[in-house]
DNA sequence: GAAGATTGAGACCTCAATCTTT
DNA sequence: AAAGATTGAGGTCTCAATCTTC
């Protein structure tokens, strides 16, 4: 049975498999990279670059799950893995009992300072450098579009409850 | 610390904090929306289309990890949660007593036939009722750009061992 | 009750090791 | 030895339940 060639043009079908396949891969490519280098998993780095980036290289949890976009949950379980190895370290929150600050470590410190440029380097690489400046546009136009009427879906589906 | 405006532009920072970002929500929202209305995961989707595609719903193990990418470990503990479902079956292969032929169900098929209009109605939806075709084909143009690079570093990689 | 955060269960993925057949 | 495939261990993610403090 043909399911998707109904629904969706011939272009439309290659570009979504190919924006598919290219960002897994694209993924498990810079995360592997990352872990041979650097001994991090791309979800510790994802956690150390909004710590790093701080002043004081201190965030609440729910700062760091605002700026990933992630929920509360994974974030407090990969906390967890990073703490045991020593990456970050929670502190209590005196204005507020509720909460905890997660600490940069200057073991985690170190890490992401030596693993960011390669990083970096090779996203330049694999991505950027093979791009012309209105391809990047594009693309940053088209995330844009895409996050925007996911927000208008889940808005919705949130009014329906 | 300033770990990434160093080596990126801000165009290219934004564009692909906006890629990245876009993908993760639009694989959550698509996985949430088919587990929901089918109880299918993503994973489950991703496996049963190649075999509603076969002209005898059936392809060996080999055949399904290359049209999906996947690593032939990732496959079979998927086939295992899957034949446990009674979504596939396995069956030995004649000619070549190493392989395994993967057979969809019939109850495979009535779930997959199900939930397929669906998930492609929203991908048009989220995805590609905003998009002109310009839009289109430069995202096609890119996805192929850098797969063709991943494939570069990833046999230069190969050599070096 | 809502917000901040953690926990446990179960699904998923990767890596390395293994087994069988070619 | 190489190819096809599976297994086990350990890391990761989601969902629902929980706990504490506001």
């Amino acid at each position: 049975v043909n399911l998707v060639t109904e629904w969706l043009t011939d272009a439309e079908q290659r570009a979504w498999r190919g924006l598919m396949g290219m960002t897994a891969r694209l993924d498990a490519h810079l995360g592997r990279d990352l872990q041979e280098r650097s001994g991090l998993s791309a979800a510790d780095y994802a956690v150390l670059v909004p710590l790093s980036e701080s002043p004081d290289g201190r965030l609440r949890v729910f700062e760091i799950a605002g700026r990933l976009g992630w929920e509360q949950s994974r974030l407090s379980h990969q906390l967890t893995r990073m703490t045991r190895r020593g990456l970050v370290r929670r502190e209590g929150c005196e204005s507020d009992r509720r909460g905890a600050f997660i600490v940069l470590t200057e073991a985690g410190r170190a890490v992401i300072e030596e693993a960011a440029p390669g990083h970096v380097a090779a996203v330049r690489r694999l991505v950027f450098d093979g791009l012309t400046p209105d391809q990047v546009a594009a693309l940053d136009q088209i995330a844009r579009q895409v996050l925007a009427r996911l927000d208008e879906a889940e808005a919705s589906q949130a009014d329906r409850r």
